[in-house]
RNA sequence: GUGGACGUAGCUCAAUGGCAGAGCACCUGAUUGUGGUUCAGGCGGUUGAGGGUUCGAGCCCCUUCGUCCACC
């Protein structure tokens, strides 16, 4: 019965949907904050159960150096870890292979490299990957893939081979059972027919859900709505469509349109992090000598511990670089964020989805709007 | 009181007698499958004050004010 995808109402392309799980039924759209060495940066689970999200995402790569995959799964697995009774996603390590440590040797069996941390060399294949996110014990894990730079031609067909490679190999090391489903990652940067070629390819592995990688990391927002246009009319209607990375305001309600189900994204917490904070209006920087003495919350729309305190004392512990100050405006912009999405599934099954896009989209439409 | 050192951007300090600068702070902007970083740009000066020498003075000379140190 786990991992059973049913969608309960659609409004185009988008879908309102319950994707059940061992730890729980997800309801999508749904947006997955990210946590890191198994916390959620910042923000303790608790805050993330008032917030209602339903799914939050571990980083494989970081609690594989540290901890270390092993300690987890003797200390009865990555929920128990991190006191987080709710589904979790872990990705399988291979993005911030890429993106944080220093690759030694990429080859067809799988990555080598020095660890951020202290340097001592490490080495990551499909196999491996599969074996760490079955001691981590999440509800749903990631195929390891390669997420090449998305305007090279010939970069990507190279990744999107060895992606392909490398998912038939996580396939065979992996169950794929009613414990813990495997999704497949579709690559193909901006390439319409290595795009279509790659969904085909995932698509027979007969998987539990699909995820469209290699976006967001680099290319234009009009390459990647034009992408997801084409890609994920691909994917089996059935199925949920996972796009890893993404995003931003605008960006989910792009995505969801189009017809995606899971996102997850640093941007509420980095953000939070660099003093910026969703509202209504569209970004705002808090650190902004502006909000000096403005005694309003954030944005009063939404209604979290955060609400209570003024933009000016938040802007305080900005310039004081607080540790409040991170958690406040972080708790902040997740709730901007899952209740964004929330409000997306009730558009949804309400058949309201494109009157929800011509309020919210407008103060969102240009990258870094400024308030007010 | 005597002798000495030093006064340059908000702060700490650079600058052969030859375009007055850096770091930090402050003010903006960027950050999309997480290391709080980093990057890009901007504001900011009667060089304590006054006079002199010089083609030209932050720099040399005189006066003055201030700070610090040492010694009566």
């Amino acid at each position: 019965m786990s991992f059973e995808f049913e969608i309960v109402a659609t409004d185009g392309k988008a879908r309102a949907g319950i994707l059940h799980s061992p730890h729980g039924d997800i309801l999508t759209p749904v947006f997955a904050p990210v946590g890191t060495a198994g916390t959620v940066k910042a923000v303790p689970p608790r805050d993330l159960e008032d917030l209602d999200a339903q799914l939050i995402l571990a980083n494989t790569y970081h609690l594989f150096l540290r901890p270390g995959d092993d300690l987890v799964r003797d200390l009865g697995g990555l929920h128990e870890f991190m006191c987080w009774g709710g589904p979790i996603l872990t990705d399988s390590g291979g993005f911030q292979v890429f993106s944080l440590a220093d690759i030694n040797k990429i080859d067809a069996d799988g990555v080598t490299f020095r660890s951020h941390i202290d340097g001592s060399q490490k080495r990551l294949t499909p196999e491996r990957s599969m074996q760490i996110q079955q001691n981590l014990g999440a509800d749903i894990i990631m195929a390891f893939d390669q997420c090449p730079p998305p305007n090279d031609r010939a970069e990507v067909e190279a990744a999107v081979a060895r992606t392909h490679s490398w998912l038939r190999r996580c396939r065979q090391a992996h169950p794929d059972d009613e414990k813990q489903a495997l999704f497949g990652i579709v690559q193909g940067g901006i390439f319409p027919d290595l795009r279509e070629a790659s969904a085909r390819f995932v698509t027979d592995m007969a998987l539990k859900g699909y995820a469209i990688g290699g976006l967001a990391v680099g290319e234009s927002k009009q390459e990647m709505y034009a992408t997801l246009d084409q890609t994920l009319p691909c994917l089996p209607h059935n199925k949920p469509r996972y796009l890893m990375g993404v995003g931003e305001p605008d960006d989910l309600l792009e995505g969801i349109s189009r017809g995606v189900d899971i996102f997850d994204c640093v941007i509420p917490t980095r953000l939070a992090r660099h003093g910026a904070a969703f509202t209504q209006a569209g970004r705002i920087n808090l650190r902004n000598a502006r909000y000096r003495a403005d005694e309003s919350p954030i944005d009063s729309a939404l209604d979290n511990y955060a609400s209570r305190f003024s933009r000016a004392y938040l802007r305080h512990l900005l310039i004081a670089k607080e540790l409040l100050a991170y958690y406040l405006i972080s708790l902040h912009n997740i709730d901007f964020l899952v209740r964004h999405v929330q409000n997306m599934r009730q558009a949804i099954i309400e058949g309201s989805l494109r009157e929800y896009a011509a309020r919210f989209l407008p103060r969102y439409l240009r990258h870094g709007l400024t308030a007010e």
